[in-house]
RNA sequence: GGGGAUAUACCAGAGUGGCCAAAUGGGACAGACUGUAAAUCUGUUGUUUCGACUUCGGAGGUUCGAAUCCUCCUGUCCCCA
């Protein structure tokens, strides 16, 4: 696996590049669709390749093994070929699931102690066990173990949380080592720097993760319901300290004007169920602002879903159509809106690379957040 | 022709003397959603100058007090002929 970075904005600190996998070429910045339970809710794999244009996903190392199990995924020779999605994936590690199923977990120096949300059932995650899983579900890009702080979040907690997250770093490291690849291509590990909002903690945490040295580094712990400032002072603490040559991976964001406010801090990798989520929720993203569909003003609004045109649906279907569908429930509304969504979000980060590569990102960047922010 | 039942808000439907501007669903209208326990969740849904005011098919009556009890009228449904 190869990171280069091949273009800096001489305004901001974004940066342009590409990782090379064994199963094929992400161009950075990039945004990476969320497919938890082995899919990307509402979307094929064949319009995620060629109409949203995504080059990698996401699943899910927590809902995985709940469902289908690391035995079903093992026959299927790992989650590519169970799933068919022949470009690159990247697997979450269970650290959100700590955060989002609190009520459910128990925590330990060894690991967590879940209660399965499907049945109830008991299950006990280790960094080293997450490691094994994540070897067998096979994703490119695996992610450490460890736990997300929630916010608020206070100062003893988050530092103790840090300790823990650390050392768990370092035996997943381990036994990531002492472990191959089942499927003949290779796996990389990704650190997770937390800290909650506190600047120290941010700061020893990117100093410890980048003394790692590992493939690629991600900031968590973040969008966890932080005023975006928060959000962007953490980001800038961390970027200033881990390394220009790898990659920089923001979990769970987020907005687009997010998402444009970190590629300027100098994140490269993105992800977040909210173009999916919110899609089928009846929220559409636009670079003209964000549009509820399911308002009554678009009820005899004939024209096209999004006249910018990212992907074929959107001039298949007009907004009208679009909202009697999502008010009618009907499964095909999640389905144009999903794809909608996603193709704009990743036009809008191939868009950010194309600005940063003739070195007007800066302004393209902050003319696009005043039009993303309104509300259509 | 005889007998019985029923009428409640946009719809369905509880409520059968005061705690009722009226449960609960649905619909409608808004809002939320950030490493997915989410095709989910929340709010509003008579008027209002927020103190009140007018409502439970219509008219009248009983009562301190009526969606609730009584009388008549109107509509709807069911059974028998």
């Amino acid at each position: 696996m190869k990171f280069s970075l091949t273009h800096t904005d001489p305004n901001s600190k974004a940066r342009a590049g590409f990782i090379e996998t064994d199963h094929g070429r992400i161009d950075t910045p990039i945004f990476m669709p969320v497919g938890t339970a082995a899919t990307v809710k509402g979307v094929h794999q064949r319009e995620l390749k060629e109409d949203i244009k995504a080059q990698i996903i996401l699943g899910n190392t927590y809902h995985l093994y709940l469902r289908p199990g690391l035995d079903t995924i093992q026959k299927a020779g790992g989650l590519h070929s169970f799933n068919g999605w022949h470009q690159p994936i990247l697997t979450d590690s269970g650290g959100y699931q700590i955060f989002s199923l609190a009520a459910q977990r128990k925590l330990s120096e060894e690991g967590a102690t879940f209660k399965s949300h499907i049945d109830g059932s008991s299950h006990f995650f280790s960094p080293e066990n997450v490691m094994d899983t994540q070897r067998i579900i096979g994703a490119d890009i695996i992610m450490a173990f460890d736990e997300c702080t929630p916010y608020p979040c206070d100062y003893k907690y988050a530092k103790n949380s840090l300790g823990l997250t650390h050392r768990w770093l370092s035996r997943c490291i381990q036994r990531f080592n002492e472990t191959e690849p089942l499927y003949g291509y290779q796996q990389t590990l990704f650190p997770i720097v937390q800290g909650s909002v506190y600047k120290d903690l941010r700061e020893e945490s990117a100093e410890f993760i980048a003394s790692k040295n590992c493939f690629g580094n991600a900031i968590g712990g973040l969008s966890v319901g932080e005023p975006a400032e928060e959000m962007y002072a953490m980001t800038e603490v961390v970027t200033n300290i881990l390394p220009t040559d790898k990659p920089r991976y923001l979990m769970g964001v987020g907005t687009p004007v997010n998402i444009l406010e970190n590629i300027a801090l100098g994140i490269d990798m993105f992800d977040c169920v909210m173009p999916t989520r919110n899609a089928r929720h009846g929220l559409l993203f636009t670079q003209n602002g964000v549009i509820n569909i399911k308002n009554e003003k678009w009820k005899n609004d004939f024209s096209v879903v999004d006249e910018s045109a990212h992907t074929y649906v959107d001039t298949a279907y007009t907004k009208a159509y679009l909202r009697h569908l999502l008010v009618c429930n009907e499964l095909l509304a999640a389905q144009i809106a999903s794809i909608h969504n996603l193709g704009f979000y990743m036009w809008l980060v191939r868009e950010a690379g194309n600005k940063i590569k003739d070195g007007t990102f800066l302004a393209w960047k902050n003319k696009m957040v005043q039009q993303l922010s309104q509300r259509l």
